[in-house]
DNA sequence: CCAAAAGTGTTCAGACTACACCCATGT
DNA sequence: ACATGGGTGTAGTCTGAACACTTTTGG
């Protein structure tokens, strides 16, 4: 929650660099102090710099964005940090600053890499089955799949593995759960 | 050419930005000044901001890239900026503090882009024949296009409009010229 | 008439789309 | 037995790739 003139706003963790300090171990801190979170994908943004983005006066914030799977947000809230909350993007409005252009940017980006890189992986628990991982897709294309041709596809690209493990939840058939091959970005195509 | 460690190597254009000045004016102010270039297109890259990349002390680049039809390079040199030159990429090696890395990066942007924009009117005339539009993906893709298979598809995307005007060059059949219904930049799909 | 660039269609293979039913489990 | 999510195949359409000859001009 921010003061005036954003008073009762959410906005986006930041912080600012040190002088010894990149923008990548920046963001890896200010994530870290603020959410707890660590050892996640991050990636560039884009750096937004407009003059009168922050009232206060000039800030250039070059903007890094973390993938993390849902499982694991265990959000810490330290004490200076207590006002701090995930929420979905559609619980994201009407943001501090130009933060609403920062996070669509961000959604952007991720929709478009979607289809051609396996950076999903960065998403998903370790082992998943493969209706989280279409689930995934849904989410972030914000359209169905269809559950056949997305298997098809995805198994075609030949980046997943069957771990031989299955997982029942509730009284259904048990899922066979599948990893990635490597959590390095690979860009290839995946899905239309 | 620049001064040690970076003695006799090439560098990419670049400047400060002011208190009051974004950084895209600050890339066009720049470009301006180095080559007198003004009114193209200009696009963020991303931001390099390592802590060693200039050893003079610690500098954090936003790095734009500018696309201009080969012919109006009409290049101004200053006396300041005397030494300047327009290179071709294969003649971009070993530049000075880390600039290989941009360039190969604006290069990776723009190839990318050519497939699902149609940004590609930056870098030709207003008028072009649809051999000149081929080269310049050729160019670009580092390969070679099929021209029935080209002009299929690039006809086909809908961004182009005859202009009912020919060129002949030498002694060989005039060629049709077109241009770019819309200088806006339109994200569809294009060539693959 | 010759050289050189402009212009033009068809065929084949692979990819994408749409679509419906059986399977395995817990209750 | 039933409710629920997991899992599978095929037919039709569309897209992309390969490929060669004719046209128009100036010299």
């Amino acid at each position: 929650m921010k003061k005036s003139p954003f008073v009762g706003r959410w906005a986006l963790p930041g912080g600012l660099i040190s002088d010894h300090e990149t923008t990548l171990a920046a963001a890896e801190r200010i994530l870290r102090e603020e959410t707890g979170v660590t050892g996640v994908y991050l990636e560039q943004l884009m750096t937004f710099d407009e003059l009168k983005r922050d009232p206060a006066g000039r800030v250039v914030s070059v903007a890094w964005f973390a993938l993390l799977p849902d499982g694991e947000l265990e959000l810490h809230t330290s004490e200076k940090y207590a006002g701090v909350e995930w929420r979905p993007i559609s619980r994201a409005k009407n943001l501090a600053y130009d933060h609403n252009k920062i996070l669509q940017a961000a959604v952007d980006r991720l929709r478009a890499k979607l289809g051609y890189t396996n950076m999903v992986w960065s998403l998903l628990p370790t082992k998943f089955s493969l209706t989280e991982l279409q689930t995934v897709y849904e989410i972030i294309l914000d359209r169905e799949l269809d559950k056949r041709n997305f298997r098809k596809k995805i198994l075609a690209a030949g980046l997943l593995k069957a771990t031989g493990s299955q997982r029942i939840i509730g009284a259904h058939r048990p899922a066979a759960l599948y990893s990635f091959k490597t959590k390095k970005l690979i860009v290839t195509n995946i899905i239309s």
